[in-house]
This record gives C-alpha cells, sequence and structure tokens, in this order.
DNA sequence: ATTATCTATAGATCTATAGATAATGC
DNA sequence: ATTATCTATAGATCTATAGATAATGC
C-alpha cells in the first residue's frame, strides 16, 4: 500500500491520517493558539507537514480551511441533536442529554475548536453553510424547550437561547479556566433544567439517555 | 483652543475625541468586525483618520492598542463588582445586580467589544495586566457565591464558575443572534440565581441596587 | 498517464523606522 | 522649541500560481 504522488520533503505523515485531515488538525491547532487571521498559508502548511504551495491542492485557501473545520465540528451536535428531538423519554430528560452530550463535546479534543464560532470573519458569506448547520443545532434546543414549557417557537426564544448560551458557555470558560473537570457537562445540564424551571433528573438516567443515543448514531 | 502639532491630511477629527480614543474606537469595530489578526495596522490608522506611521506615536503596536481596549472594557464591570461586594443588601440581591450590571455592559456600545476575550493572541504575555483585572471580576463571583451558599472559596467554584458564564454567554450570543432584547439582562441575573438555587429578586429591588452603586461610581 | 507533491517566484501587502513638515508656544 | 502629524521606504512577510519532479498504475 505504498503512496501514490511525488513523497513529502520532510518525510511521509506518520499519523496514518489522510492529507486533508492532516491540515485540518495543523488548523485546529492554529487558528485557536494563534488566531485565524494571525495564522499564515505557510505556517498551516508547515505544521501539517508539507510545502505551502500543497495546501493549494486541497483547499482554496484559508477560508475553505476554517470552513471545513467548522462543519466537522458542528456536525456531531447536530446529528444527536436531531437524534434526540423524537425519542420517547421525558422532555426534561431529552434536554438534559443534549445539553450534557454537547458541553462534553465542546470540552474534548485537544484544541478548543468551539472558540472559532466566534472568529469574526464568519461574516462572510462564504460561512453560510456553517451557520445554517449551528441553525439546526439551536431549532432542536427551541423545539425541546417549546415541549417542555408548552409554548410556541417564539415565546420559547429567551429561555432557550438562554440554556444554548449557557452550555455554549463552556467554550469562554475554556479559554480563560484551561482544563475544566469531568462534572462540568451534567452541572450545566442540571443548571438548564434549573434556568428552565423543570425538574431535576438523575444523572444516571441522563447519561444512560446520551449513551443510548450516542450508541446509535453513525460513527462518521 | 486651536490644535497643536501639524494638521492631519484627511482633515481634523470632527468627534471632539482624543487622537488616542479615535484609535481605541478604530480598533473596537476592526478587531471585532474583521478580527484581530486581520487588521493591519494601516487599516486601523486610515479608519482613525490618520497615516500609518502615526499610530506609533500613541502605540507602540497593534498589542499595545488591544490590551489598552480590553483594559478600558473590563474597568467598569470591576469597579462595580468591587463596589457591590461589601454592601449590606442582602446576597441573592447583590449578585443578581452583578449579573445584571454586567450583562447589560456587554450588550451595549456599538461593537461586541467582549469577544475579544477570545482572541487567542491573549495567551501572550503582554496581556497579563488585563487577565489580572478579570481575575479581580472573578473573585468578586466568587465571594457572593460563597457567601449565599455559606461556602468557601474552593467550594462555591464550580457554580460560580457556570453562573460567571451565564453572564459573559451573553457576547457569544450576541454575535450569532445580533442585537438581544433589553430583557436579557435581568433574565440572566434571575438564571443565574436559579442556577444557585437561590430565592428570586423582584425586577424593581435588583435594578435600584444597578442604579444605586451605579450613581456611587466614579463616571471616570 | 496520473497523482501528490515539490521549488521558485511575482506581486501584494505589512511593520516599523527615519526624517521632513506644519502647526502652536514662548 | 515643541508637538502631532506627515511622506517615504527598507526589509520582511504572505498569497496564489506556474511549472518541475518523484512516486505509482497501466
Amino acid at each position: 500500500m505504498a503512496k501514490l504522488g511525488r513523497p513529502r520533503a520532510k518525510g511521509p505523515s506518520e499519523s496514518g491520517r489522510s492529507t486533508e485531515e492532516d491540515i485540518l488538525l495543523a488548523a485546529a491547532k492554529l487558528f485557536t493558539e494563534i488566531g485565524y487571521g494571525s495564522t499564515s498559508t505557510h505556517r498551516l502548511a508547515d505544521e501539517a507537514g508539507l510545502s505551502q504551495a500543497t495546501m493549494y491542492h486541497y483547499f482554496a485557501g484559508k477560508k475553505d480551511v476554517l470552513l471545513a473545520l467548522l462543519l466537522e465540528t458542528v456536525r456531531p451536535s447536530v446529528t444527536f441533536a436531531q437524534a434526540v428531538v423524537p425519542r420517547p423519554e421525558p422532555t426534561a430528560a431529552r434536554i438534559w442529554a443534549l445539553c450534557a452530550y454537547d458541553a462534553r463535546l465542546l470540552l474534548s479534543g485537544r484544541h478548543n475548536v468551539g472558540a472559532l464560532y466566534l472568529v469574526p470573519e464568519l461574516s462572510d458569506d462564504h460561512f453560510t453553510p456553517f451557520h445554517a448547520e449551528r441553525k439546526k443545532l439551536y431549532i432542536a434546543y427551541r423545539k425541546l424547550v417549546g415541549e417542555a414549557l408548552g409554548l410556541g417557537a417564539r415565546e420559547a426564544h429567551p429561555l432557550a437561547s438562554a440554556a444554548f448560551g449557557l452550555v455554549e458557555s463552556v467554550i469562554l470558560r475554556r479559554r480563560t479556566e484551561g482544563r475544566l473537570p469531568q462534572s462540568t457537562p451534567p452541572l450545566i445540564a442540571d443548571s438548564a433544567l434549573r434556568i428552565l424551571g423543570l425538574d431535576p433528573v438523575t444523572h444516571s438516567a441522563g447519561d444512560a439517555l446520551v449513551e443510548e443515543i450516542g450508541a446509535e448514531l453513525p460513527v462518521d
């Protein structure tokens, strides 16, 4: 299974990942650590183990790398959210599971990729596919909150938005506090229910639901 | 009261602000709209109505501009926080006031300057003065939460941190949702009390406290 | 022949400094 | 004389493309 094409000058990728994945991983590191705008294509390619020009074989530019990274980052949340909405469990349990899952996801991984949601360059039209995905996620929150409180989408909005914000606040906290304890996701999920005025869900029941839905999801 | 020094090529600042303030306002706009790393010193000076070189008369570089902007942004919160901690009102009311004040501040102003807290470049040692200020703010939250729950700093931490995160989540929300309604700060303050398991405070009482402390603060 | 990579580079910035200049102040 | 600004520019990037090259596949 030797590789096609001219070999890399710096030696082959030892990671076993594809070149595209090498680039995305390098982007996750550099965009979060030194900033999107401050990362040059040269530095990015270098981190991925390639020459600068090679990057253009895979992506039309830095913007495309960021878009691909964002879509990859948000996809698991959207998949989980769309799986949890139609489940038969009590609404509070489903909200708990969604919040805990999302918080855990945002706290996982070597790099704080959620922080890229704040990159100002995302206002560019180029990133509408990402915003569309993220909106699907938010809509799931709003649906569940509306269901729990017996409200329509419009009325549910302020509280759904507060709960969604609470979950995503782990992005800010990870940035300033560094590694957060493993107890954070369930605490965030508990807090979300409190904000909504819902009765608590036991952690064992909530975790069981997270695991059950997680197990059903396609791995990729 | 004519001005000292060579006149600006693009005509005098009509804002009545000092040149330093013109630069900081331009920085608030550009750093939040096109990104810190993507803003060149040329573009920054241009937005402020100056030639690029003139900026170096006031700041040693872009980093210093960002630091000054961050310090200016966080100062009112710290001042309010340190004023609210020793007040005689019930702890829940003081927590409510602090949360509502901070949320309102983060939602005020033309530019979402709170978003700059996420700029990756802040890891640089150059920004320790800012982190020190922000820590004072966090310590006030922790103090009040500890007081309310009868806990020491260590035990209070997870919930204090969650409440602090909830307040700052308006930064993310302003970024994705745009202008948030005026009802957001009191709703955030109510939610913070719920997370902490404290009894609610009436908005009129909470607002009165915010106003009272606000009135005592130095204007600057 | 196809592919993934490379090297080289043109042209466009971008930063930071040197030194000139157009005001006011004394 | 002092000040705030300017113009000009050296040297360092940085982006995107052109074209060469070192593999495998047929």
